[in-house]
DNA sequence: GAAATTATATAAATCGCACTACAGAAAAGG
DNA sequence: CCTTTTCTGTAGTGCGATTTATATAATTTC
């Protein structure tokens, strides 16, 4: 009951792959149907058969990125031995990611819905449900720091974990207008003004 | 010459200010006709009468807000007595303004076109060019500042006004996602901490 | 008052875009 | 081989959104 019929003419984990850096670089709405198709090297029916609709390919678009370019930056935040210093590895992986996007920049769980129509809600929910789980990485990441002794008692980890998702934010608005990694790099300084 | 045929029947600046409010809230791609017609009161054919298109209206309407709601900021800049307060002004200003938005919050300048169709590439360079006049702006307040004393010679005015520019991008985002004023305002002192 | 000019309303044209019949092709199962 | 199943390519369909004919109404000018 496995392989019956005509068998797939693509490989349909590259074709995602594809599909992943045309909604990255355009974001969901600004990706059409036509940017997916010939990305992937496939045609409407083939499309629709592999990945069932525009919305769908984008949900697994977007797993795919989580797990792979989306990773860099929670992994980062585990590895350093201060907080100070994960922190640091974070916003380093941050701007790797925003650099690293196909042509215009920044990070696709940041800038893949934000002005949507109505019927597109549920994808920036989704998107913004993301972003909330790092969000709740960094803080405990924080509370971690304050355990240690890396920070004092007498900080909020919230307000930080706040502060430091809205500079990645800002990070990825920035590399979308076309800033070089000698500017993104430079916002790492200010940034770690904040915890020290 | 000038009164000649029938007159209009509604105030064209008040249709204005609400295509404003519309496009503040929804972005130029999110905004359909359907909206702003509502918005205004009026007609498709009166709308493209008085305003000749979408993208002329939104041109006119990101003037509008420039002159009102976007100068804020700036204003902000000029008044403080230090390049702190004023740089912790702007933040201020920029957060009302955020939180002022129509229903979704954020700024107009910041969130009116980001991942846009390749037609409406030229509205984003163009909100695009207002932001970098607001970053030059924070520059010049900067190097104000270490001419005045209040901050040392060794820092880099460039790099601190983008990174301010970057913490108003973040702002907006956040508010876009439905940060409370509170939430806002305490990224305020992580942020001034890099000018202390 | 008649002519010229400009706005309004209804209704539809135009057009881009996500999506899909349909027929043909390539495999497995009998 | 014949049937069944699934994919592919061409060529569209349908829908929504921006934009415009066409006729009519309200003013100014002469």
């Amino acid at each position: 009951m496995a392989n019956r019929g005509r068998p797939r003419s693509f490989d349909r984990d590259r074709a995602l792959q594809n599909l992943k850096e045309v909604f990255w670089s355009k974001g969901y709405e600004g990706a059409q149907l036509n940017d997916l198709t010939a990305a992937a090297g496939i045609t409407p029916p083939s499309f629709y058969a592999a990945f069932g609709s525009k919305e769908a390919a984008f949900r697994e678009a977007v797993d795919l990125y989580v797990a792979t370019e989306g990773s860099g930056a929670l992994l980062a935040l585990e590895e350093g031995a201060t907080a100070q210093a994960s922190i640091r590895a974070m916003l380093a992986s941050s701007i790797d990611t925003a650099l690293g996007a196909p042509q215009s920049g920044g990070c696709l769980l940041i800038l893949g819905a934000i002005n949507c129509r109505s019927e597109t809600e549920p994808l920036r929910q989704h998107l913004k449900s993301i972003r909330t789980n790092t969000e709740k990485r960094i803080n405990a990441r924080l509370e971690r720091g304050v355990a240690e002794g890396d920070l004092p008692r007498t900080i909020d980890t919230r307000v930080l974990a706040n502060f430091y998702s809205a500079v990645m934010q800002g990070i990825s608005m920035q590399a979308r207008d076309g800033a070089t990694r000698e500017d993104l790099q430079a916002l790492v300084t200010p940034s770690m003004a904040a915890l020290s």
